[in-house]
DNA sequence: CTAGGGTTAG
């Protein structure tokens, strides 16, 4: 920019950095940060916050609370934009302590938590499985005059389902209802999820049809937390169910759905119905991804059909490049189910297999 | 120009 004589300024920086944030590139960010007095510019707060926010998308939380102490420097008072970009860079890097640690500072330097600042606080403690401490917050919220919105809840209800609380998820989303504060797509998936965690198929089924009459469109996200819970529990029918009005209701059928239904197939022991919609992905005008030939070559081995599996394997590299290592390690499994039948093609692949994985024996 | 809430295999 500045050959062609036009001075890039305090919001030309920002956008810049903004985009490293966005490219995950926060090494990029602080550098463009640092650049700033050599073009006679002083940072501001947003480009500040723009920088800590480059480091919260990559979780490097010690890059954040570094800028929270360079502002403290220059003497640049940070707001509650900066401060709850550093808590979600604690989020991200799983630091939950230094994350509330921040929340508390804030009213100290005089700044005041708002519901961004607190949600973030929340889904630190749940990232670091501290379900008991999130709904803490949640509760403290109203003390101190800030009224939890739905995202407050849904980061609650989400701190719910990692500890496994489904019943505590559950509730929360009713009580969303009594406070007049409808909930939304996000928190019935959540919650869909978690029952279908612990095989409570029929209450994940309940709530999805219970979303239709919200006037919530079940999207993505809540027809794959009813597929989980419905290969949790062994029902594939339901799974074709699933995946068919998903159709019927114009939603295009994502490949997270239809590689969680040919792994549910799968662990129904239904592997030819698995091939038949790995087959079929092509029709509905989806790619086969790696993910639905693990999903497919597991189910495979799963049923002993360990030259089914040899055979996709054989397919990934040709149609979607080399196999990952988890591709490698589903294809080792299947081998050894050809094992049981001294099978020397088997005996071959799994050497080869173990090569690549880079293991001995 | 800056901040929070959700996705599949083993």
């Amino acid at each position: 920019m500045p050959e062609d004589r036009v001075v890039p300024d305090k919001i030309c920086y920002g956008a810049a950095i903004s985009s490293c944030e966005k490219g995950r590139q926060w090494q990029i960010a602080l550098d463009l940060l640092a650049d700033m007095p050599k073009t006679k510019l002083t940072a501001d707060e947003v480009n500040f916050s723009a920088a800590i926010s480059a480091c919260a998308k990559v979780g490097h939380w010690q890059g954040a609370l570094g800028l929270l102490d360079d502002l403290d420097s220059l003497l640049l008072k940070p707001n509650e934009v900066t401060y709850s970009a550093a808590i979600s860079a604690c989020e991200k890097g799983s630091q939950w302590q230094i994350a509330l640690c921040l929340l508390r500072l804030m009213p100290m330097r005089k700044v005041i938590p708002n519901q961004i600042s607190y949600g973030s606080a929340i889904s630190a403690c749940s990232r670091g499985g501290m379900w008991e401490l999130a709904l803490g917050i949640l509760g403290l919220m109203p003390e101190c005059s800030v009224e939890p919105d739905e995202g407050s809840f849904n980061a609650a209800i989400n701190a719910c389902d990692k500890g496994g609380r489904w019943q505590l998820a559950l509730s929360l989303l009713s009580r969303m209802v009594s406070l007049a504060l409808p909930p939304d797509e996000i928190s019935f998936s959540t919650v869909i999820s978690s029952c279908g965690k612990v095989g409570q198929w029929q209450l994940a089924v309940a709530l999805l049809s219970l979303m239709a009459r919200r006037q919530l469109q079940a999207n993505e996200y809540s027809y794959l937390a009813a597929i989980g819970a419905c290969d949790r529990s062994r029902n594939w029918q339901l799974v074709l169910d699933l995946l068919r009005l998903m159709l019927e209701s114009g939603l295009p059928v994502s490949s997270f759905c239809s590689n969680a239904a040919i792994a549910a197939c799968g662990s129904a022991g239904r592997w030819q119905l698995a091939l038949r919609l790995l087959r079929r992905l092509p029709a509905a005008s989806l790619e086969p991804d790696e993910l639905s030939y693990n999903a497919a070559m597991l189910s495979c081995q799963r049923a002993l059909r360990w030259r089914a599996a040899l055979e996709l394997f054989g397919e990934v590299a040709v149609v979607r490049g080399l196999p990952s290592e988890i591709g490698y390690r589903t294809a080792l499994m299947a081998c050894d189910a050809g094992l049981q039948f001294a099978s020397e093609q088997a005996i071959l692949e799994r050497t080869a297999c173990l090569a690549v994985l880079g293991l001995q024996k």
